[in-house]
DNA sequence: GAGGTGTATTACTACGCATAGTACACCAAA
DNA sequence: TTTGGTGTACTATGCGTAGTAATACACCTC
């Protein structure tokens, strides 16, 4: 559920961070969903419990999940539009660089058009 | 012509070779065109030679530039098709973040139609 | 009380980016 | 030949961030 890369150079708790975001996004965690424990999740992954904690800290400063003392961490009240917002983020500048280097919007759309699943690496 | 932003989190080196990558694909810096000395440009943009050599060294590895010791650096032969693939790389990358977290291909391509540039920050 | 939860703190290591300084080999022009 | 510009190489250092490690505290549930 939270694949993450340890090789990668973007970070642990950012990969983390938008695993939780996408799955909220996807409705496949819903509201009042608890996601797993600091602890749990830490030794999961293989990672220092630090390191799920501050993903969780930035989560809850966006207000994707809401944590309470003693009990856990819980997906929060979802405003979609918002979050949808985010979902383009990175495709926006993508598009602005690649409109930047002289490639037109048509053939963007082709490509994307054409796109297939997996093509990454 | 080499703008760079020291305050970013892209490395400077990075965005050089992106920069010059840019520029080669757009076709302002033609084949055999005389790129800044290191010394030079790392002058102009206030930073150490030695980092302009690293971007350097990075273009000529992927055959952009060619660099002749006692001379200078200059732009390659370019293939422009493996050039166009380059520029598409962050674009693949982010499409196919999006299609993950559930955005379809027509949002996106709704979104391009849409697209004004300078939206970025 | 025991064991689970989130949270906070401090110290430490590892790594990459960038700088600083120096040195060498090469080439062109005076 | 000398001078000054070129790319290249090397070592050392500083610095910020990510991540780990080890605690400790407060809270909740059973």
């Amino acid at each position: 559920m939270f694949n993450i890369d340890l090789s990668s150079r973007v970070p642990i708790y950012e990969q983390l961070y938008k695993k939780t975001l996408e799955l909220a996004i996807k409705g496949v965690l819903k509201e009042n969903t608890q996601l797993p424990s600091v602890r749990g999740l830490a030794k999961d992954l293989g990672v220092n419990p630090n390191t799920v904690s501050k993903a969780y800290q930035l989560l809850e400063r966006d207000g994707i999940i809401y944590s309470v003392s003693g009990i856990g961490s819980f997906i929060a009240k979802i405003n979609t539009n918002a979050l949808m917002e985010y979902a383009f983020e990175d495709f926006d500048k993508a598009v602005e660089e690649a409109l930047k280097a002289s490639v037109s919007k048509e053939e963007l759309i082709e490509r994307i058009k054409n796109f297939k699943v997996g093509n990454g690496l």
